[in-house]
DNA sequence: GTACATGCAAACGGTTTGCATATCT
DNA sequence: AGATATGCAAACCGTTTGCATGTAC
């Protein structure tokens, strides 16, 4: 809960407000295992303050995001967010089947960027970079809908 | 211009049909070095024929998509299409700054791949895969403005 | 002639903006 | 009190759908 104080800090540091929507949208985010795309913080949201607004939700993220509070991920046409953890940085990778998002720890990529920079003169911008796929427990579920089994 | 042909028996073998339309955007997607977008082929196609509509285009499009012709790639928030070409796979690297495209040999991603499956029991989509970043062209304009320089 | 394609308009889904009212400080 | 945040409505942008007209076959 580190993350809370220190974004509340912030706030009150550039004369920002504490108001009771942007703490309610910090800890749903805060909450979370991984990132949560907009219209799930809007739901949680919701359940605590039925009035609040989607454009709410919106607009805190970004400043969160402005802040440095949270970290945004796009993953199709859906944003997400997830308290920034600079600490451990990290990429994603997103199962089509099942939607759900899993972090990618950065040493899987290191050798794939370090060869796109040094071959191709290419530098990836790995804060955005979401790998698509099909994680196990789908690809179990698939193969057992194939066979016929369970 | 092997893809016209068979794009074109193809057509024929489904009983669809040969309109101008179809062929003008076929051979706008065919002549481009790498992936289009949408609004990019739209544009091209008016100064063949201005009365042609966004919604030719992208049914027209999808419809080629479905027959094998065109491959899809989603960037950001908008679809681009490039004609496909099974003989040589690859993904694509989009820069950030100049929005070009360039392909992505996939031996640069098979270690990430490997790795990825063996040990995260991920599998990756690679046929959807895009890579952003800064390509080196505007990384040496970067760095010429920063320093002052040209 | 008939089925399929097109153009146009309207809908859609996620996100952003304008503005009057409400609230934090 | 005064500046900032909120809720609501409407705009936005890329994409899709409905439907009457047009055209390839």
């Amino acid at each position: 809960m580190l993350e809370y104080t220190k974004a509340l800090e912030t706030l009150r540091a550039m004369g920002l407000r504490l108001t009771p929507q942007r703490m309610l949208i910090l800890s749903i985010v805060a909450s979370g295992n991984s990132h949560m795309d907009v219209d799930q913080v809007f739901q949680r949201a919701k359940e605590s303050y039925p009035y609040i607004d989607i454009t709410t939700v919106y607009r805190t993220l970004q400043l969160f995001k402005k802040l440095g509070v949270v970290s945004e991920v796009a993953i199709g046409n859906r944003l997400h967010f997830e308290v920034a953890n600079p600490e451990s940085p990290h990429q994603h990778m997103v199962c089509l089947v099942c939607s759900e998002a899993y972090d990618l720890p950065p040493q899987y990529l290191e050798e794939f960027r370090h060869s796109l920079v040094q071959e191709l003169a290419f530098e990836p911008d790995l804060k955005n970079f979401t790998v698509t796929g099909v994680c196990s427990q789908c690809a179990r579920d698939k193969s057992n809908s194939e066979t016929g089994g369970f």
